[in-house]
DNA sequence: TTATTAAAGGATAATTATTATCCTTTAAGT
DNA sequence: ACTTAAAGGATAATAATTATCCTTTAATAA
């Protein structure tokens, strides 16, 4: 749970300037987690309700150019995108199209495929499917 | 390697018409393993100069909807799609772009994901990144 | 074979997504 | 407070994707 003040300096720290419309951007990320650009321009706009959808994208261009942002490519779905956090993969629900950080051990895999492919690895990109238990009960 | 009698058929099967123009977009990504739409126009063009994009286009959402291709989404890159093959997941290197087929075990990770998460897992969509070992001499 | 017909191709319009431009405003640093 | 580069808003331009309309053709069956 950022506040607002942690927000502004994290910005100022990738060295974009700490506006209100670019605060209530990283803020929303921060609370949701993951949104598209759709979820994003229209959260956004309820605060600032004469903001610009050249405005989100830019922002998100930018941000993902600094590395204050990634974006996160879900199958069948439109972008998402999230702030910087530390490595870890996803699971989506494919009842309600939630999506669920997850702290995956990874380094078997990567070693396997290393192994196998002659690959010098560093990155991976792993999107789990299936159903959260809420949409199971 | 497959030839054109059992890329049709394999189309007919998917209640898609053979058609001259189909059988060449399946036949590249046949060849070819992973393409994205400008690839694909590019080099259906050569055997059909009048090809319309529309038709390539028009061609990649139904063959995606009969599941006839699947569409693979790289971070950082423009889509790709392939012939719909065995789950399989991906390694793409960074330095020439290439992008290689892996099969992994993954049921190790799933099962874990699956504990962690109480998510009751189906599918997953691993890319892996690094350097191709063409690459790394 | 030939006839029938739904599906597919080509041209192009329409829509959607994304980026660029221009001018005004403002945050950050002095 | 002053300066200035960065950012916002409006909107034009471009790129990506889908829809439409009309013609052609592959599949199926008589
Ligand atoms: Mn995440
Ligand atoms: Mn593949
Ligand atoms: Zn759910
Ligand atoms: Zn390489």
């Amino acid at each position: 749970m950022k506040n607002i003040l942690e927000i502004k300096n994290n910005l100022l720290k990738y060295n974009l300037k700490a506006t209100p419309q670019r605060l209530c951007i990283a803020n929303c990320l921060d609370i949701h987690g993951h949104m598209n650009v759709d979820e994003l321009y229209f959260l956004v706009s309820q605060e600032f309700p004469t903001i610009s959808v050249a405005t989100i994208y830019k922002n998100i261009k930018i941000m993902l150019e600094r590395v204050f942002i990634k974006e996160v490519k879900i199958p069948k779905q439109k972008s998402v995108y999230e702030l910087n956090k530390a490595q870890h993969s996803h699971i989506v629900c494919s009842k309600c199209n939630k999506i669920v950080d997850i702290q995956l051990q990874t380094e078997e895999l990567l070693r396997s495929a290393s192994q196998i492919s002659n690959f010098t690895l560093n990155e991976s990109a792993i999107v789990l499917n299936g159903v959260c238990p809420e949409c199971s009960k």
